[in-house]
DNA sequence: GCGCGTTGTGTTACCGCTAACATAAGCCCG
DNA sequence: CGGGCTTATGTTAGCGGTAACACAACGCGC
């Protein structure tokens, strides 16, 4: 009956508008516009609300405020994982970005399960974010359906890491994209090796078979080295520690043939230093006898020796980006621009050349 | 006036639970009980509701749920960064715990800041978390204000990544914490180098000055040290890549003396790794004339020859057991126990002792 | 045939905040 | 000195859901 009995039935117990309103005087709508738009209140009254906030350590309730508005500052954030640096650089990346402009990052993985990225997507969508970022471009039919939905609500959606032409067939939702182009990479690879001679290759996959950029990656390198009249066998690396996947892969390199494999390339750094280092305790000649060539260039592949050739990826970039991406969407009210970043393909000793030729 | 005009004005021009409701010929609040408990809904309204849903793409506003209901899902976490390996695990752990049982990670980075931790929490207890998952025990005085009013409104508070006992002084609100003592460490990593025979030391810290636990392992390793009558230099490593900074850490500590130093202790294995590699480089005799232990067992000190020395960590396990815990905490609605979760140094090559000294 | 418990659905009020409109007080100007 | 404009604050209604209670329809036993 009384407001006391009723505040017990509901209510998490804690401070509201309207309780701070009272302490300065005022009602909760004064107090809500000093804190949204502070120089419309009279000073003095701004004064009593000031010291009824600071007495009472009023925390605004954000659920009620974005209902009641419409305007959320959450932004969605779909990865394969956190544990891998490259997206945790990227993830890190957006909250650099995106913090300073008050937004605030739920993130999820989904372990590159299309399945658990439609469930958590749905999940995510339940609070109106802001704006949505999920990874690569290919989603479940559901999830395509919500991401197309949001779109078409208004919220932006932003596809990472990931770069590359409309598919033919069936005409798709198409979204925001921020990354590169996995083919381009992929071929740049095994042009690199080809062009320092080599004629057997190898792409040394990471084992997850969900990876579809990875995936492109291997196709593309070993469509690039066939058209050159090479040869490619396609490995897939062992489970469990990447750097002893790559050892015991370049140790069956080294013990298998003719034909002798001379070149391999490996979906990531990780695996590619763990053959360098095997091919040093066994005195494998690197690049003489076998050259190799990572992905990522993660900081461990300058510092081997030979240093490993790899390739340079905007893993910082890409969340800086998309942050500044999204804003930009954000304020303007239309969907931005996809933006193809820059990668690189770093020649060091690892694939020193045998000359041109 | 009309309904159209009316939703023009406001809302989002979202699927609604009422729309669902008039599809399906009922009211929203049957809707709403079939989400929740399908079992009292009588089977044919069931089923109608079913399709109704089917065909709207309805998906559940959960700020509204939340404001009616007082239960929301969203675990609010503090961490000071996503890119470094160690905190990015440690949130996949979580994420792997919660994600399971419908929970949903808002994450925020503090850059090791106190000021930005404070930011970061105001704004993030603004979304009325479930449960606030803070990194260390250290935290400005505001903070700690807000940490301990959420505490008392019932919001479990976890503070991971460290494990110690209350300090002297003004009592401090006290909170679960999920870690390890990094004295224990510190001291840990000074003996095994003293039980090797070792008296001339350093300590070589990651240069992030706020980090206030690698600071005190750096403390106890010195006092550690004193204690058995050896010297400790304590060195700052360069900003930058941490390889390099070993490298150069190494160089300058090799060049250095009389005294000689023999043993270094380094913040992280990345500092330690490098300084490894630059001793194999200058031919420095790794343990012979300078014993290097590291810190975190990154993946790489094992690949190295000889093997890095390490403090293992339970990386995953701290989000792991956060995960357990919170959801423990959540049933119950009593604040867990703190946990001190099991580290190890690994003696390895890099340390390898003189015989008993 | 009447009271009574079940079952299934609807009504009302409210979570905490804000948009839109209403209102009251002060001010200027002719 | 009264109409119209500003400025500061209040009132009302609603965001989209849910808790609590109300209520109608039904079956059942005596």
């Amino acid at each position: 009956m009384d407001p006391t009995a009723r505040q017990a039935r509901r209510g998490h117990g804690r401070v509201t508008l309207r309780d701070v309103a009272s302490a300065a005087g005022v009602t909760s709508i004064t107090v809500s516009r000093f804190l949204r738009e502070p120089q419309v209140v009279a000073p003095e009254t701004a004064e009593r609300i000031r010291q009824a906030l600071a007495q009472s350590g009023y925390v605004p309730n954000k659920q009620a405020g974005l209902l009641a508005s419409g305007v959320g500052n959450i932004v969605a954030v779909l990865l394969p994982n956190l544990a891998n640096s490259i997206f945790a650089e990227t993830a890190q990346g957006l909250s650099d970005g995106l913090q300073a402009a008050g937004y605030e990052l739920l993130i999820a993985a989904t372990g590159y399960s299309q399945e658990r990225e439609e469930h958590q997507l749905r999940a995510l969508l339940g609070w109106h974010p802001a704006a949505v970022v999920v990874t690569g471009r290919r989603h479940s039919a559901g999830a395509l359906k919500l991401l197309a939905n949001a779109k078409a609500a208004g919220t932006p959606v932003i596809e990472i890491w990931d770069h590359h032409p409309p598919e033919p067939g069936p005409r798709q939702p198409r979204f925001t994209q921020i990354g590169f182009n996995h083919d381009h990479v992929g071929r740049a690879m095994a042009e690199h090796l080809l062009r320092a001679g080599h004629r057997e290759l190898a792409y040394v996959g990471s084992g997850i078979a969900e990876d579809y950029r990875a995936h492109e990656r291997g196709v593309a390198f070993a469509a690039a080295a066939s058209e050159s009249g090479a040869r490619v066998s396609v490995i897939k690396a062992p489970p469990g520690d990447a750097f002893d996947a790559g050892r015991q892969v370049l140790g069956d390199l080294v013990r298998a043939g003719p034909p002798f494999v001379t070149a391999a390339a490996f979906a990531n750094d990780h695996l590619a230093c763990g053959a360098l280092l095997e091919a040093a305790r066994r005195g494998v000649d690197v690049p003489g006898r076998m050259a190799l060539l990572g992905f990522g260039d993660f900081a461990i592949a300058r510092q081997l020796s030979p240093m490993l050739s790899s390739v340079q990826l905007p893993r910082h970039a890409i969340g800086a980006e998309t942050a500044r991406s999204l804003l930009h969407a954000l304020q303007h009210g239309k969907p931005a621009a996809s933006v193809a970043l820059g990668w690189g393909l770093l020649a060091r000793g690892s694939t020193a050349g045998r000359g041109p030729g």
